[in-house]
DNA sequence: CTAGTATTGATAATGATTATCAATAACACT
DNA sequence: AGTGTTATTGATAATCATTATCAATACTAG
């Protein structure tokens, strides 16, 4: 049961989704930025070359990539969800560290290694033991980053 | 530097703050149950017997709990904010596994020994590269649970 | 080109959390 | 115990991110 990677064009249609011009801007915005954004932040870029693009259709846009597993919600606690592009191939598997005060992210990628060895180790176990399939996990570190520090 | 262990009272008035009845009662019902209560949860447990207490009140209760260091709080992704009281030194640190069909939550304290080492090891790593001071950090997994499989 | 239907966008609604502010109640000090 | 100061409370309204509604639009298969 190998799954073929394809696009996230082909996925949305293969999924009964259109491919419309928002959800390919929005696309766009999404992959040329190492940002971690938030709905508002998209709608702002949008509305600069596409002011009909409503906010409506970035959020449902959001929820359409996120389902079809090309994007990743997260939570840094600042009442905002943000979103980044699921990693290509190519692309380092990476965790966050978030600033308290001025809420800056930064990835690191530093001991994924040891991680993804504890994480598996972890999983397989907890599956067993307590029945639950598990489908993903969060790590993140909250402190305060060098300039707000000061 | 050592800091003298104290009870929630005797921190909370250290810092200014009065002992007030619905300060008591909310801190005793998080302090009886092993769930991960929000403040609605509260609202409504206090309810019948104390009807006075408003929800204004848990919140800004709950919030004085975790500034004084003796609550933490969550966000398990179900909307609504879930807290914790943080483990008594007889308490074991652990994490949660997450039902995404039905928000149920199960604390884990397997793997916990080699998580500590690793996130030490990580903290001390980060803290150097990225000049970031690490303060706390949240692991949790996501899946499904055994009933929402079936 | 056209019909069928997914998608859009403007708007209103929702729902958790916060702000406001007069009334109340801790508590330090007599 | 009584009192004055001031933190806290609770009812209410406000905020703000996200969702629901629904008529108008625009993909896409045929």
């Amino acid at each position: 049961m190998q799954e073929k990677y394809c696009s996230w064009e082909e996925k949305l249609k293969s999924s009964g989704g259109r491919l419309t011009t928002p959800r390919k801007i929005i696309f766009y915005i999404l992959s040329s930025t190492p940002k971690h954004l938030s709905a508002e932040d998209i709608y702002f870029i949008i509305h600069k070359k596409n002011p009909k693009v409503g906010l409506t259709t970035i959020y449902r846009t959001l929820d359409v990539l996120v389902k079809i597993g090309f994007l990743n919600k997260f939570d840094f606690g600042d009442g905002h969800s943000r979103y980044e592009l699921i990693e290509a191939p190519n692309k380092q598997h990476h965790h966050h560290l978030i600033c308290r005060k001025c809420s800056k992210i930064l990835d690191y990628t530093d001991f994924i290694e040891e991680e993804i060895k504890l994480v598996k180790a972890t999983e397989k176990a907890l599956s067993r033991k307590y029945k639950f399939e598990i489908k993903d996990h969060v790590f993140q570190f909250y402190g305060v980053c060098d300039k707000c520090k000061k």
